[in-house]
DNA sequence: TCAGTTTGTCCACATGTTAGACAAAGTTAA
DNA sequence: TTAACTTTGTCTAACATGTGGACAAACTGA
């Protein structure tokens, strides 16, 4: 039933401390960790001596003396392993070979025509092919493969619905762990995108974080104490789809009044065609609206003021039922916070129930930040550390 | 910095995990809690003989054999110590002496005409002295108090605002430790009845629950992961001011089109006042609507499924943002039930996203759970217990 | 040059779990 | 009635691990 505590998983527990002391902290000394993490220091020079014969710390020259003999310096061992996190786009694949602290060693991306899960699954095992080429070796090697998708995913990363891809019940992680026998983690695109904010976005890391991921539809990450909050199957955080109006505009998903037909990408689009903002020869996309605006086309602005509207209506009431610590609008859509920062954050600050919005901060990402990659690295690397301590 | 582990948090943590053992399966043998728990026997029995020594646990008589020696049955000392835990309404008190298992001794019920805090104050003082002279004697007496309050509380304690008893910040925990001295805890209501609800309410209990408390206003419990979510300053849940109507009705918080002016037993007296459903002398309440419910009042019916619709979007919200297990539906509006059940049901089915109505149950409870006052009782046994383990 | 400081290792010791022996107390079947 | 078997609970020796403190090595600063 329950894991009994005996002293093995003590030592488990202290060395994944002495660990992850070094990682947060490298580099760092016997002497400083066992100060830091309170144990002895003899237990501290024991458990280093393992984690270095197991390839996870290397041991640099002596650091700086502080009035006495002179540490030695240890360092966390960040190309022990790789792992290759990919997310997985409509139109594209962003993939990368990360190292066991996350950071990206080589990334590639693709463009993509077709949509059929076949045709993908072999470009994504290509991608992956490629990554692997470019793998240094290592003691560990490839110890983990992350996929984030614009889509439903359950608990065992089987794919339930991918609207945009028009995907239903696809099992991608047995798929591409069958081809490459290694850990394989799927994972919604904002959840993934989420942790990696969290993860890597902070000087000190929100408890509590929302990741509004605002594009053609909108889909929200879940950070509580930390960690990442799927509900009760995997399908938490289907914000586009919440009311925000009453008997409004129908939505595909069978409701009316649905958050994203008023909020998302696929709604600017919509009321830009409807109000004639383009002319008949161009191609509608978000860009082309923000080149316009930024010529100062007063028409296109007022339309982003107005799903700026809306999406500050959608925090407000996420702030009111998480009181969460950070909002991240992130995604298509977060290209337009020029024009709808500032409206948003005084919409919520006035709207909010009083005490939250004191605390609340509501930021922007762009692409470049990779969160879906580096969340998704994340979790492989988690995943990959918390097998070494269970079969030791 | 993080904890270190060592031989003593070992025996704290298996005589917790023995403790457990045996609340959850009394009465049960020193043997069965070795083979439930993986722990030696010897071990078991070493950890039993202190825990009988703290009182914790008694043995009865031999058991049932089955098929060689008759098995020494232990017991959770349930009466080793009691809590007081009290359900602070509008216009009541509710109180309640329970034991360790949470189960209630005594009650009291107090009517309250007066809203002013120092005179509540005193009468909260005058009922906790009333059950603490009802308590039988035992060896830790009164292990803490738990009061569940109408009203938006931070971690520390303190009430900031409680609009419909007109307080704003009272330090309800520090005055009540004051008096009694002993671990005090304060909670908001429904995050109480929440709790409660999940560890009392159910065979199995649901891993993530919501419980929406509909009545003046609405307030919304969560369990997630069957532990209390509450926020980054404890402020989580205030479902009643989510957006459900863009621009709609103006509430008092500031915000407009806000879920309680739609779906609350405040918004459900408005309409009928402004239908004309009752005559002159008749005092307007919920019970006397439902009366004329009964009475197959037609109109009436008819507004009550009004409101019902309108809880039937905020519950489908939340299993879209959610994917709960387990949605409750308590305080002053679940009397609706017999009107509303069915409408909501089917709500949520045909507007939830796909996958999660599958799973998702949407129950109504009555005040006779009295929820709130077993979800205190819960955290006052539950910060006692751990007390216990940090000490020791 | 020497006293003081810092680092890291080593060893005796305390503590707690485990495995297994064992006795007590019961059941079952001939 | 008896003998073989089963179950329970205690006890002991063996083992693993962390702790505290001694100690040597390496360094600083006056």
């Amino acid at each position: 039933m329950s894991r009994t505590w005996n002293q093995y998983i003590v030592k488990q527990e202290n060395k994944a401390l002495v660990l992850n002391t070094i990682i947060e902290e490298t580099p760092i000394s016997r002497a400083k960790v066992a100060q830091v993490t309170g144990l002895n220091k003899g237990t501290v020079s024991s458990l280093v001596s393992e984690l270095i014969d197991n390839h996870f710390v290397t041991e640099s020259g002596p650091g700086a003396s502080s009035g006495g003999r002179r540490p030695v310096m240890l360092l966390f061992n960040q190309t022990a392993g790789f792992t290759i996190a990919l997310d997985l786009g409509v139109g594209y694949i962003d993939a990368a070979l990360t190292d066991l602290t996350g950071s990206i060693i080589t990334k590639k991306h693709m463009k993509l025509h077709e949509r059929q899960f076949n045709k993908v699954f072999t470009y994504i095992v290509d991608v992956i092919n490629n990554l692997i080429e470019a793998m240094p070796k290592s003691p560990y090697g490839l110890v983990g493969i992350g996929i984030g998708v614009p889509g439903v995913v359950n608990h065992n990363g089987e794919i339930l619905l991918a609207p945009n891809l028009n995907w239903k019940n696809i099992h991608l992680e047995h798929a591409l762990h069958d081809v490459f026998n290694v850990p394989v983690i799927v994972e919604n695109e904002a959840n993934a995108a989420a942790y990696g904010e969290m993860r890597f976005g902070f000087k000190t890391p929100p408890e509590h974080m929302l990741y509004l991921s605002i594009g053609m539809g909108i889909g929200m990450g879940m950070v509580l104490d930390k960690t990442l909050y799927t509900g009760l199957n995997g399908f938490a955080g289907e914000m586009g789809h919440i009311t925000v109006v009453k008997d409004g505009i129908n939505c595909r998903c069978g409701n009316t009044g649905c958050f994203e037909r008023y909020a998302s990408e696929q709604a600017l689009l919509e009321q830009a065609i409807k109000r004639g903002l383009v002319s008949g020869n161009e191609e509608m996309s978000v860009d082309l609206l923000i080149e316009k605006a930024q010529a100062n086309h007063q028409e296109v602005i007022q339309l982003f003021k107005e799903i700026g509207q809306y999406i500050a209506i959608g925090i407000t009431t996420m702030v009111n039922l998480f009181n969460p610590e950070q909002i991240l609008i992130g995604n298509q859509l977060s290209k337009l916070s020029p024009w709808i920062k500032e409206d948003i954050n005084y919409y919520v600050f006035r709207h909010a129930i009083g005490f939250h919005s004191k605390r609340v901060t509501v930021d922007f990402t762009s692409p470049e930040h990779l969160s879906t990659i580096k969340g998704m690295a994340s979790f492989a690397i988690e995943k990959f550390l918390l097998s070494i301590k269970e079969v030791e």
